[in-house]
DNA sequence: GGTCCTGCGTTACC
DNA sequence: ACCGGTAACGCAGGACC
């Protein structure tokens, strides 16, 4: 029979001694079916270069024989064939060795050391990439495929599934038009009384679909509530937690730090009680993986934790200070979670039950929402790299342009590189950084009339102008880019390689999507043009990763250097033009227009760009009306990395500035936002000086709300690892002694308060916001107030010190 | 007890 | 361990006077 089939979930099982996929979809009868497929499994030997054509024979003739025995299984070499083929873009010639069983590739690999071999390849891969390369059932792509209807116990039985449909290919081909494709998305959250994995019960379990709301829970209370099932005990909820989400069949269970928390909870709890969490369409249990990070999987449903794929993908795009439930939430959805607190609540004598049910299921709603929210850009990123979605949803950034540049090798006929061995990192970890970005030193003061250029996609458009790659490094002088490496030089072929072609392929698809969007604004085109954006911009700081398979330092550090001269030439262009340069960094530059019209700037723009090598493009990021920049605080030179700007429609952009910094209290950071904006509007300080005027007089009258003055930072590392104990370091400590979980990656909130006896450090007058005592005068006027809003003052020869004091403010020139 | 410097640590920019 | 380097700046802590 022939069906309509997108491919959802990925998942491989041995029978009888051979390896096959089984792969969870849907039919375009909206359908759930499941396909059973097998594929060759083989890797490469390299032949080392001029070998003769008797010594190949002989060669084949051995591995041919060779057979490994495992615990189970005996695995063995089914046959060998000679390919020419391109290893790091050299031709070499190359034995394809097909073996039996997947997971044997490795051992059979290390019984071929003949010295004829140069080298081996592709054992490392996953079965399931393999198998995609193979047969080109791409994932979350509409294909038809063609096979027989599979009903009892083939295959050992493992089609003894909950589907509608189990075929086993005969053929497999991509629909030219593709389909629509909505996937059901099921998203949990629960609630338990202590915070330890397993540790407490489970309270409630809330479920959100597609007109679907559940809140599970064996608290009982009267309720009006009709979402709300009660359950005799936490045992029978966990079972019906598995029956609702089997009833809902979803393609997607999702939840907001699930693999940390929700999943491995669930697991444990069912483990202590005795009872089983039959997730899996196949009815197995949730596995896990640990690897830095608890992952959780689930048979035949892609288990998604959206956080995970918010931070590697998005975090760097978002202006949440932390990517807690409810702040992404209200950036993305602008919504938010209920204001309540669970834990004391489940702690108390008396939990109000039911304002603890609409919590935990505005959770879930939360998490669905914003599962549907991101769902085109997870489908988007998933047909670029073509990987799994359950991968694609949790990999870092390096992994994805690994997995890109591997789904895209045959198109240049290339073998893949190995994965570095743990030696090799280890080398790579220990080598020193390379000279990075150019950063302008600024002049303090405030400008007016600023023109902003920077170059789109710098660092990808420098690796493909000048053929930055692993493949392409030389030693050859002629004919080659000349790049740098701690100051000596290296040099890349010309002939283009793979790496930078891909990356070319992925920068122009990005600008033709960027384009059409700008025509026509709809949210696909968006969500994929970002998506190449994002693996262009991870393309530069993948060959700089230890990790990576195509590492080259050479090129990661050239890339820097020819960016460099590229952005110095530009300046030095702008100033021949009659420009004075303000301030630059990296890709953009930013310059007065000193008696130019904006006209001018853009026809210099123009002439620039014809000039610019290979696909380099310079762009107009804004014209602003005033910006100012400010001196360092040690130091009477300009600081790098701070400035604030206003554009021509009143927009203000503030840059590296205490108010963009979490770790500085409210106060001064609101201040600071508000003294930045009257100054950029306004031209002068006058107005801003009469506002810290009045904050000074609120906290020396202690009116300020103590809110106002907590400081955040995070715990990077474990409690107990820290070297320099300051002051978030003592306010952990006392969570700690309250008996709270202090985890890795905690926000730690604090104030500084007076103190009786006369303490000098800080940290002695650490104290936690629901603490009793008062705010620290001294240390909120010197250390938050004072040093958010000096240096800006500086600029208009304001000596801001005297002005707290109380003492009659005069200008520096005045002594 | 104050000053200077250095290293640790966090958070930003691009 | 899960992309790179550049930079600002607070705080602790030791050297030095």
């Amino acid at each position: 029979m022939e069906i309509n089939f997108i491919p959802i979930d990925y998942d491989y099982f041995d029978w009888q001694g051979k390896t096959y996929v089984k792969i969870i979809g849907r039919t375009d009868k909206d359908k759930q079916a499941c396909i059973i497929d097998d594929c060759d499994v083989y890797f490469w030997a390299i032949l080392k270069p001029k070998i003769s054509e008797k010594k190949i024979k002989q060669i084949q003739e051995k591995i041919q024989k060779i057979k490994v025995q495992q615990a189970s299984r005996e695995s063995k070499v089914l046959k060998t064939e000679i390919h020419n083929k391109n290893f790091l873009g050299k031709p070499v010639k190359a034995i394809k060795i097909f073996v039996t069983n997947y997971k044997d590739a490795h051992a059979i690999a290390d019984k071929i050391p003949f010295k004829e071999i140069d080298k081996r390849r592709e054992y490392d891969l996953g079965f399931i990439t393999k198998y995609i390369l193979e047969k080109k059932l791409k994932p979350l792509q509409w294909h038809r495929i063609k096979g027989e209807l599979l009903e009892n116990q083939e295959f050992g039985g493992i089609n003894n599934i909950d589907v509608d449909i189990c075929l086993k290919t005969e053929k497999i081909s991509e629909l030219k038009k593709q389909l629509e494709f909505k996937p059901r998305i099921l998203a949990y959250d629960i609630e338990a009384d202590e915070l330890e994995i397993g540790k407490g019960e489970i309270l409630m379990i809330s479920l959100v679909g597609e007109n679907f709301k559940k809140v599970l829970t064996w608290k009982k209370c009267n309720t009006k509530l009709d979402y709300v099932e009660f359950f005799e005990d936490e045992a029978d909820m966990l079972e019906a937690f598995t029956k609702h989400v089997k009833q809902y069949q979803p393609d997607i269970l999702t939840g907001y730090f699930s693999d940390g928390f929700d999943l491995p909870y669930l697991k444990s709890r069912t483990e202590k009680l005795k009872i089983r969490l039959p997730l899996g369409i196949d009815n197995s249990q949730p596995r896990f993986s640990r690897g830095r990070l608890l992952t959780g999987k689930i048979s035949g449903i892609v288990h998604i934790d959206l956080l995970r794929f918010i931070r590697t993908a998005y975090s760097q795009y978002m202006n949440a200070e932390t990517l807690s439930l409810n702040e992404v939430s209200n950036e993305l959805l602008g919504e938010r979670k209920l204001d309540f607190n669970p834990l004391e609540s489940a702690k108390s004598d008396k939990p109000i039950w039911e304002d603890f049910f609409k919590y935990n299921l505005q959770d879930s709603v939360l998490a669905y929402k914003l599962t549907e929210k991101l769902w085109p850009d997870l489908a988007e990123f998933t047909k670029i790299i073509q990987e799994p979605l359950f991968n694609i949803s949790r990999n870092a950034m390096s992994a994805q342009v690994e997995n890109y540049i591997i789904h895209n090798l045959e198109k240049y006929n290339e073998i893949a590189e190995k994965h570095p061995v743990h030696e090799e990192i280890g080398k790579r970890r220990m080598r020193g950084k390379y000279e990075g970005a150019f950063v302008f030193q600024p002049i303090p003061g405030l400008y007016e009339n600023i023109c902003f250029f920077d170059f789109s996609s710098m660092y990808a458009s420098v690796i493909v102008t000048y053929n930055l790659s692993l493949s392409t490094l030389t030693k050859q002088k002629q004919n080659s880019y000349q790049g740098e490496l701690d100051k000596k030089k290296v040099y890349f072929e010309k002939k283009p390689g793979f790496f930078p072609q891909m990356l070319e392929e992925i920068i122009k698809k990005r600008r033709e999507f960027k384009e059409q969007y700008n025509k026509n604004p709809n949210p696909i085109l968006k969500v994929r043009s970002n998506a190449f954006k994002l693996i262009a911009n991870a393309a530069y700081g993948y060959q700089g990763f230890f990790g990576a398979r195509y590492y080259c330092i050479e090129a990661a550090s050239s890339t820097a250097y020819f960016a460099r001269q590229n952005i110095k030439s530009a300046m030095k262009e702008i100033e021949k033009a009659g420009y004075e340069i303000v301030y630059s960094d990296t890709d953009s530059i930013a310059f007065t227009l000193n008696k130019h019209t904006k006209k001018q700037a853009l026809e210099l723009l123009k002439n620039i760009n014809t000039k610019l090598p290979g696909i380099m493009e310079l762009d107009l990021e804004d014209f602003y009306k005033r910006g100012i920049w400010v001196t360092k605080r040690a130091g009477d030179f300009g600081a790098k990395k701070k400035y604030a700007l206003m554009n021509e429609k009143g927009k203000i952009k503030i840059r590296g500035f205490e108010t963009v910094r979490r770790d500085w209290c409210n106060l001064a950071r609101q201040l600071q936002n508000k003294v930045l904006r009257n100054i950029l509007e306004q031209g002068n300080e006058k107005s801003s000086l009469e506002l810290v005027k009045e904050i000074v007089k609120k906290i020396k009258n202690r009116e300020i709300d103590k809110k106002d003055l907590m400081v955040r930072t995070q715990l990077k590392k474990p409690l107990d690892e820290y070297k320099s104990i300051t002051p978030h370091v003592i306010a952990a400590r006392k969570i700690k002694e309250k008996g709270l979980p202090v985890d890795m990656g905690m926000l730690i909130e604090y104030f500084i308060a007076e103190t009786r006896e006369k303490k000098s450090l800080v940290r002695d007058k650490v104290k936690l916001p629901n603490e009793k005592g008062e705010y620290n005068i001294k240390y909120y006027l010197n250390n938050q107030i004072l040093p958010a809003v000096e240096n800006i003052f500086q600029v208009f020869n304001i000596n801001l010190k005297e002005v707290i004091d109380g003492k009659k403010q005069m200008r520096i020139g005045d002594f």
